[in-house]
DNA sequence: CCCCCACATTGCGCCAGCGCAAACTTCCGC
DNA sequence: GCGGAAGTTTGCGCTGGCGCAATGTGGGGG
């Protein structure tokens, strides 16, 4: 569809390794399209059928448990590859993936993915770290959940998007998305009167500025030191 | 090391798509070690310096927090690769690996395993395969965590744990490796206290037998829909 | 074979965080 | 510019599960 300059696109973890006619190549297979804030880009549970790479803006990827709630698994940001089900064997997306930004995104459909990857093998390389480190970050949150209070659930969920998505502001860095009460307690497992009033004591201390779908972080150190505390340690 | 029939191994996911010969070739490049019950094959922060697979026993995969808390992340069974860090670019392990049983494991240092994945591009596709459903399986569990009660964490990890090292006895299905009530509680982020009283309480309702170390899950069915069942649903 | 140690259980007190209801605020569409 | 919906805050009661201490118990090494 429309054209994609490479020269945004090398430098990407995706195409480390390859030179620009080689990305160029990859490139002219896929199709950018834009996804409104608020589109679904895949559903969970519905067949796969492309592999996505985000151009700009954010998305977020949830799971809906039987019972009916739902978990923030991540957000992906820009350079961002995702709904990368086909690469590990899937048949169906375990997760919906959602624009929270208006968005723009590069779409393979899984033939032509195959073939991409049959060959460039570096491809596969690149996708194998990429998901390499996601199991990491995975383990890590599982780790949290298990050891951690959900004070400090809720300041590494934070430092973890600003050090993705942070926009430097005159009064600290800012998440730079629309962030409700409610997706910080659905990516930390706790309730949005939890995760409310864990921000106003955080904002009465100074340490964050926030309104509506809106969190500027003043004192990032601050909250790092508060996300590594441990729980009976407040000497 | 000792000679290690390639029958043995063609058949895994490691190998699939791989010809005897291949195989052969593959496993050659391996020594086989023999690692005594409780002895650790590497540790947390290491410098990365092998590929592992599993052939005989069971491995634990723990990591520790800053706290000095552990938390297990995985039971590595027979068959299944560990110690992977370098597929991933990793420089150091982010877990601690440790033989539950006496155990056999294959290994690869790896500059020999850089090599056999140039020579074999489908070694690191089957990795990618393998790393991609160890991410659903940390993503399940963040959900998990972030959504059941610890009654149901447990069921769910009774089961798994059933599922990849089940032994059918005449009372049921038994954990074939020593499991204790702490081992549990850092499988699901609980205290041994609570693990201790929901075991309690479903051996009296006849649910599961166990000892010390020990557990048969006599209806595994009735524990499934227990790990199911929606918390404030008890009609 | 026996002793000891590691594992397991149980009781009790306590609190972090949930659930719900109600009030408040900000944004958006008409 | 007004009304409603969506997001946020706050109070209050309650409870699942933790922390600790004390007491069982079974299995392996000397």
């Amino acid at each position: 569809m429309s054209a994609v300059d490479s020269s945004m696109v090398v430098h990407l973890p995706l195409f480390e390794g390859l030179d620009t006619a080689a990305c160029e190549a990859i490139l002219r297979e896929a199709h950018s399209i834009r996804v409104p804030k608020n589109k679904v880009v895949f559903e969970q549970g519905e067949d796969v059928h492309s592999f996505y790479l985000l151009l700009h803006g954010h998305i977020r990827a949830t799971k809906m448990t039987p019972a009916g709630e739902q978990v923030i698994v991540r957000y992906v940001a820009t350079g961002e590859i995702f709904g990368i089900g086909q690469a590990i064997g899937l048949a169906a997306y375990p997760a919906t993936a959602t624009a929270v930004d208006d968005s723009v995104v590069l779409v393979w459909p899984t033939t032509v993915w195959t073939h991409l990857v049959a060959d460039y093998p570096v491809l596969a390389a690149n996708t194998l770290k990429t998901v390499g480190s996601r199991l990491q970050e995975a383990h890590t949150r599982v780790v949290e959940m298990s050891t951690q209070q959900v004070e400090q659930r809720v300041a590494h969920a934070l430092l973890r998007l600003v050090n993705q998505s942070g926009r430097k502001t005159a009064q600290g860095v800012e998440i730079d998305f629309q962030l409700s009460r409610q997706d910080i307690a659905e990516m930390t497992g706790a309730t949005v009167f939890t995760v409310s009033r864990t921000l106003s004591t955080w904002e009465q201390r100074g340490l964050i500025e926030s309104s509506r779908q809106r969190i500027v972080l003043r004192e990032p150190e601050t909250l790092r030191t508060l996300a590594n505390a441990v729980p009976g340690d407040d000497a």
